[in-house]
DNA sequence: TTGTAAGCGTTATCAA
DNA sequence: TTGATAACGCTTACAA
């Protein structure tokens, strides 16, 4: 069933039904219910690739995730489901590219096979490969996440060393003198992860400034890591009596170790961070947090890369989120002294 | 950059670029030679959608999932990651569209305007719109997941019924008399979805069989519903010992309506079910259950699809796992009495 | 208000 | 071993 088909039974040219269809040309009332009422019945509807090849644009947007390989983290399912969400919105599809580094097959398909009208990248690295790639090919693209010279790309990004600095602060605030960063997993920051450099940078900064002690620890994306990064610190340092985190995912696990040293949050110790809202909300006591807007960040993502779409050339746009601290019940005065586990 | 643009240059036809890259006829080493040292100088790659419309394939697989209104479970992502990784494997592209019903604008786009060769659609419903439009355009697909009627079409699936009848019978062999079910949601349930119409079967089957008291309760895909309704069946059945669920994602909130009601696994109340692995394992005491093999669910799906795509009438085929029930340490010997709360 | 025809970048048939 | 050429199904400039 293709478009001279339709033409045919409704008795017109090829030109009369796509114009019929897209509206770029008058049509007569009485034929355009006659076409309309034939594509109903046939149940015809123009062939995608036919239209790509002619249009020159695919009205679809790749998306590039990391690998599955690394099970993908609740906020990451976040922006997936949000970017495909808000793309449906405005008609648009939506290609996945599970691509960690550069010269994946996929991701290669995906930047020089004309496959998709642009691209939104994850978990953007401070030097990304993947970036560099899509910056040679002209593909119109927006990151979830900046690189460290970011000014050249459009992004929207989550200010995660304003957010932590602000902890920091507050839980300085509040009497501590001792504090923990529990960060993202070793690897990413190794790799150049921007939330984790930044957020480093601005935990050492506020540290330095309010004459505190810092430890910064790594901890993998799960519960079983956060519960035994938890452990190792009370060993290490007990005298550490609060954390701020970006680490969500390791929330439960630090939530069941805190429990299990027998101390009760805030009074024993005091927790923070910047998380996703169901994250912090979930915690008990709920969680003193910056709520990372996943749904938004999808959302807008999107927007961006339909203006760099739409007007090659525009200037790249960059949105920096530094969401409210909500004040919740996970963070209290400093005990007066270290308490001993129970 | 086209593939004319390459044939001028290596200074051949077009059509000897094409077999030159297809090798569906012999082309002298020599030129052979010539034209790859071109492509790669040009980083040249021939237009998806020419070669879709030419062809009349895409090599893009459609992907169904849940609307991102309704927060996608881990497994879901699960599914969605193996999937991805599996078709990347053979590159082969997926399109996702997020379509709950029927006359879904990305759903319709997806099957109608040719632009994937096949669809895998997860959380299947009993009775199931998306089925039935698909079977109509004889388009080919895979359900994770199957219909009340499933002999017609190809699906990999869960035996959640046998499995939870099997949970039941290790719980009554221990001595427990009154037993629950931790379904999914009831909107889930209403509305068809198999598994816990399979689950609650199998459940109910067990149940008399055995000669229980059971009790059925639905709970919504989070850990704060797992707490209360956990709560609620703690109040309205006290004589409950043991419970056998596959909503995993209540299993978090569970564990700490458990604990707050002074209660200890498995000495007080055993628990068990069918969860991915890793809820299993997280659990404390590790969960006695039933492992879902998602990433497997997922790389099956993709094999059974290209087996429709590849040779079309070939007769539909089923993959129903029943993974073993691990032995861990979350059920026991029913208690003497009922206990009363901490 | 409508029709004709060119062309998007491939692949594959038919000739050479 | 290779080259010309006709499709694939659509959109759109140009004619009428």
């Amino acid at each position: 069933m293709d478009i001279g088909e339709i033409a045919r039974r409704a008795g017109v040219s090829r030109s009369t039904v796509s114009y019929a269809l897209s509206g770029k040309r008058a049509v007569s009332e009485s034929t355009r219910r006659r076409i309309e009422k034939v594509i109903a019945e046939a149940g015809y509807r123009p062939n995608a690739a036919a239209r790509a090849l002619k249009e020159g644009r695919t009205r679809t947007l790749g998306l590039v995730i990391p690998p599955a390989s690394q099970r993908l983290t609740d906020m990451q399912l976040d922006f997936v489901a949000s970017v495909v969400e808000a793309a449906a919105q405005i008609d648009l599809d939506v290609l996945l590219s599970p691509s960690g580094g550069d010269h994946d097959r996929s991701f290669e398909r995906l930047v020089t096979g004309r496959r998709v009208d642009g691209v939104i990248v994850m978990e953007i690295r401070l030097e990304d490969a993947r970036v560099e790639r899509l910056r040679q090919t002209a593909l119109p693209f927006v990151g979830i996440g900046r690189t460290a010279d970011p000014d050249s790309m459009s992004w929207i990004d989550v200010d995660y060393g304003n957010l932590i600095t602000r902890c920091v602060d507050h839980l300085a605030d509040l009497g501590h003198t001792h504090i923990a960063l529990i960060n993202r997993s070793e690897e990413l920051v190794a790799s150049g992860y921007g939330p984790g450099h930044r957020a480093l940078a601005g935990f050492l900064e506020a540290v330095e400034r309010r004459n505190l002690t810092g430890v910064d620890v790594c901890c993998a994306d799960d519960r079983v890591a956060g519960e035994a990064r938890f452990d190792e610190l009370r060993a290490r340092h007990p005298e550490v009596t609060a954390i701020a985190t970006i680490n969500e995912a390791a929330l439960p696990g630090i939530e069941r170790a805190l429990a299990r040293h027998g101390m009760t949050v805030p009074r024993d110790f005091s927790i923070t961070g910047v998380v996703a809202q169901h994250w912090a909300e979930y915690f008990r006591p709920p969680l003193t947090a910056a709520d990372v807007p996943a749904h938004e960040i999808g959302a807008r993502a999107v927007e961006l890369l339909q203006e760099q779409i739409a007007t090659p050339g525009t200037p790249p746009r960059h949105i920096l989120l530094a969401p409210p601290i909500a004040l919740r019940s996970s963070t209290g005065p400093a005990p007066r002294m270290t308490r001993h586990d129970g």
